[in-house]
RNA sequence: GGUCCUGUAGCUCAACUGGAUAGAGCAACUGCCUUCUAAGCAGUAGGUUUCAGGUUCGAGUCCUGACAGGAUCACCA
């Protein structure tokens, strides 16, 4: 049964017998009524004072009437201005929660058999992951698994950029002041010592820069003669020629730097179904550029560069391919693309990108459109703002930024010293409060970066730590905790409320007619969120039921109610709320614990 | 300079896609633990939604123009 579509209905019926003339139903919408006024969904008649030749107030009170009479579920109806305020029978909020109650796929939409590649994370290998890539990873893990819900078949995908400039040098300078360092020997993640030798580069190449400049060369010229940058390009070459020294380097560091990421994605708790590799991928697309020179989408310019004219599509015109016929980026990825889709017959694949490639994404796209592939409508870009600190933007190369690692350690921390702080570890064994603080540190922080709707950039400020109260991961998972404990009890004291009886409820309270509304609105968010590409809705919505199950909570001592029907439904009512908020947060990525 | 994104309480964010008196959290202040977990609940205070026009019954939301911040416009990735 769905409430707001029979009463749409009603709607729609009073439009045509009154005034004799037809809405289509999708034209109608409800909106809920604010708390401030009596009832349960708003219609508004503004829109329709043509078609009824009426003021607000009477055509309000004429559908109002026709409802009343003709919709089982409305059992009375107030008029303000021109808003009508339905108002519902209030047992019908008992047959919702029957409904949300029995459904055995809670947060899982019907398969609709659509094939969904979310490609993510996509690291560069020459450095550790930080604080950046966080929103990144949780994101693109997030939406995948909200896509899923959606009933999408969803591939998660890493395309690991794991070649190029920036890795050789980490690597010359690996060959110059490495003295054959390794992980094991230095006490380093993989990751974070390929990251060290990227730094040492930086500092020795200005080094160089100076010197050539103090020499009498200009800036630009030092920039580009300077020995320790012509040795990475050497190197480059040499890779590419597939030279056995460097190539067993670059193996070499690559597997370390992949060891130390295994470990990052473990502690944040993302995986993936597909990895792909630049080294792989990047000669792809050179094909496509011949395709689209003989189809006339590209042209050729007297020095032998490929490029695309996106002019009419408000764009400029950009280039695809060297005059000395070499890839740029745009070349792979539309390899890469067609790659994709013939791994996996997509139809759709978003890309969970920062939106400094936002131009990049638009051009790629409006390409595969012109170049009429079937996956072309399908192409996504979820273009995510940066994350910035109080200094300003984060530099890998000048060590200015917030480590994935060190951040996610420091959450769990706090998160330890908070729980010891509130004395709450009472009955725990060090391996099980090890794991608390693990679920409510991860949960603070993937909380925090998940709420804001994700185009828009945020500040983080290391200084003011992440909060433990109010809008925050720990706050809903403490609910989760708070009724897991209320289910336990009532388990001990042989309260059945799994198949409760619901006979002797003739009433509901306002805090359990509302709550059950929040309930009944999971699916619809989940919906929204899929199209919307955006966690930040599933973030909002779990607040806001964790916020309405403590006033319930608050209001309604469950076990202090002497009837054992109303008793039941209470406890049931607690489990569908632990239930939706556990399936909530797991779309977020975030674990809820039993106990906290 | 061209293009794109953002601008809402001191701070961090919402606002059901054009609806009512713009809502939460943090910070500040006031109550509530003789027990279903106070990481909670209830309340007080805090706003010319950057500014100026326009569209209409009605604008934080749409249009135009300023202003501020950011990104991008490489034969870099």
């Amino acid at each position: 049964m769905n409430i707001q579509e029979s009463i749409i209905t009603g709607i729609q019926l009073a439009f045509q017998n009154i005034y004799n003339h037809d809405v289509s139903m999708d034209q109608l919408s409800l909106a809920p009524t604010r708390r401030e006024f009596e009832g349960t969904y708003t219609f508004v008649v503004f829109p329709y004072l043509k078609v009824t030749q009426s003021t607000p107030e009477a055509t309000a009170n004429q559908i109002g009437e026709y409802l009343k009479a003709n919709v089982a579920v409305i059992s009375g109806f107030n008029v303000v201005k021109g808003f009508l305020n339905l108002e519902l029978n209030q047992l019908i909020w008992l047959e919702v929660f029957k409904e949300l109650y029995t459904n055995k796929a809670l947060g899982q939409l019907p398969a609709n058999g659509q094939k969904v590649m979310v490609e993510y994370s996509s690291p560069n290998t020459n450095k550790p992951l930080h604080l950046g890539h966080l929103r990144n990873n949780f994101l693109g893990f997030s939406v995948a698994e909200i896509l899923k819900a959606n009933g999408y078949e969803v591939t998660k995908a890493n395309l690991v950029n794991d070649r190029g400039i920036h890795i050789c040098k980490s690597m010359v300078a690996y060959q110059h002041w490495g003295n054959g360092e390794t992980p094991d020997s230095s006490g380093l993640k993989g990751d974070h010592l390929a990251g060290k030798y990227y730094v040492i580069f930086d500092k020795e190449y200005k080094k160089e820069i100076e010197g050539l400049v103090a020499l009498g060369q200009s800036q630009e010229d030092a920039k580009k003669n300077a020995p320790l940058l012509l040795e990475a390009q050497e190197m480059l070459r040499k890779w590419e020629a597939n030279d056995e020294e460097v190539v067993t380097l670059w193996k070499q560091m690559n597997s370390w730097v992949y060891e130390g990421f295994a470990k990052t994605y473990e502690k944040m708790g993302v995986d993936f179904d597909k990895f792909y590799y630049e080294s792989d991928t990047y000669l792809l697309g050179k094909d496509i550029v011949e395709e689209g020179l003989e189809k006339g989408i590209f042209f050729k310019k007297e020095n032998g560069s490929v490029w695309v004219d996106l002019t009419e599509e408000g764009l400029d015109e950009k280039l695809v391919l060297r005059g000395d016929g070499t890839s740029v980026y745009i070349t792979q990825d539309m390899g890469t693309a067609d790659l994709k889709y013939n791994d996996f017959k997509l139809d759709k694949s978003v890309y969970v990108v920062g939106n400094e490639q936002d131009y990049h994404f638009d051009v790629l796209f409006k390409i595969m459109k012109k170049l009429g592939r079937p996956y072309g409508k399908g192409l996504y870009h979820l273009s995510y703002g940066m994350v910035d600190l109080p200094s300003g933007k984060m530099k890998s190369r000048e060590g200015t930024v917030v480590d994935a690692d060190d951040l996610m350690q420091e959450m769990v921390d706090t998160a330890a010293h908070h729980t010891k702080e509130l004395g709450k570890i009472d009955g725990f064994n060090e391996e099980q409060a090890d794991e608390l603080y693990e679920t409510l540190g991860l949960g603070a922080l993937k909380y925090f970066l998940l709420k804001v709707d994700p185009k828009k950039r945020m500040l983080f400020n290391p200084e003011e730590s992440i909060e433990f109260q109010g809008n925050t991961g720990p706050f809903i998972q403490y609910s989760h905790a708070r009724i897991k404990s209320i289910m336990r009890k009532a388990e001990q004291i042989g309260v059945d409320y799994e198949n409760p009886d619901f006979s002797d409820i003739t009433s509901l309270e306002e805090s359990e007619s509302s709550l059950i509304f929040l309930l009944g609105e999971f699916h619809k968010k989940i919906k929204m969120a899929g199209e919307e590409y955006s966690p930040a809705v599933i973030a909002q919505y779990l607040f806001d039921l964790a916020k309405e199950y403590n006033r319930f909570y608050a209001d309604l001592p469950i076990f202090h109610e002497d009837n054992h029907s109303i008793l039941a439904f209470r406890v049931a009512l607690s489990a569908l709320t632990a239930a939706t908020i556990k399936k909530g947060m797991s779309l977020l990525g975030i674990n809820v614990p039993e106990r906290m």
